[in-house]
DNA sequence: GAAGTGGTGGGGAAATGTGGGAAAATTTAG
DNA sequence: CTAAATTTTCCCACATTTCCCCACCACTTC
């Protein structure tokens, strides 16, 4: 399981170095391969290969009309791209996942789990002032009952 | 399976370079023949040939007298063209199914499992703008107790 | 201080996308 | 029915992009 943040930088050519000391799991699990997408929070999303399939199998199967179930599966599968740990440990992110979560350089690594969440340090920020007080509103029915 | 977008143009004559990963599966599976239709949401799919049949043998055999069913075949079965990846990858969109889907130089192709979605890069772009935060409204019912 | 590990940048070769042109086939006009 | 013209299909070639590998710098550890 993943957990906790990590300062990186996005290269010239959008390469994404993961820090080392993740590179041992990721290769004995899925041999360094990985799927990037996007998240409706507008960041990224980063699942070792093995852990993303299922969650692709049931989006595939929701074969509904309804549109709001149609914009998710394009969200989701349809940015998902496959990438491999280059020799130095390195993922490139394409361009269209970059612009779709406004990466510059400077971004920030977040482990979640089962897969890592990937933001623009400054939307992560941002992202960390509205956890505070659930600023969003109040708090959703699903933590009744819920404490730290 | 087939996953995530691949920024493509089409050429003067309406052809479309299918991108070089699928191809060498793409033979294999259906020695390049695929079936190009209409979608409702104004895109165009493209369906590896094997695949496609079952759905339209499934449309077919809904002899509703309902309007909508009808026209949802006249759509689908009715738009559908055979075409094959000549030599170099490529697939010939013919006219009438790029001015349904508005398709200018700049699209867009999109993974989506068992098919691929063409979209005009432009409408692409909205199209995800609408996925945030479920834009359409609220979560439909058949997401209840689906997790990223 | 030296050696190893981790992060970063750059360059070159191969694969890929794109455009144009020629040949074949089909249609239309004479 | 013949011939010409237009459309369609196939093939080749170029320019770009992508991928992979190597080298360097900084920092930590022994």
């Amino acid at each position: 399981m993943f957990r906790g943040v990590t300062q990186l930088s996005l290269d010239a050519k959008g390469r994404l170095a993961m820090p080392a000391r993740y590179r041992g799991g990721l290769m004995s699990f899925c041999e360094g391969r990985l799927i990037v997408t996007a998240d409706p929070s507008k960041c990224l999303l980063i699942y070792p290969q093995p852990a993303w399939e299922p969650i692709e199998q049931k989006l595939n199967n929701l074969s509904s009309f309804d549109p709001r179930t149609r914009s998710l599966q394009r969200l989701l599968v349809g940015n998902a791209s496959d990438v491999e740990m280059d020799a130095a440990g390195r993922i490139l992110v394409s361009p269209p996942l970059r612009q779709f979560a406004g990466l510059s350089k400077e971004v920030v690594l977040v482990g979640q789990g089962a897969k890592f969440e990937l933001w623009d340090e400054e939307q992560w920020n941002l992202q960390i002032e509205n956890a505070l007080a659930f600023k969003d509103g109040g708090m959703p029915p699903e933590l009744d009952g819920f404490s730290l």
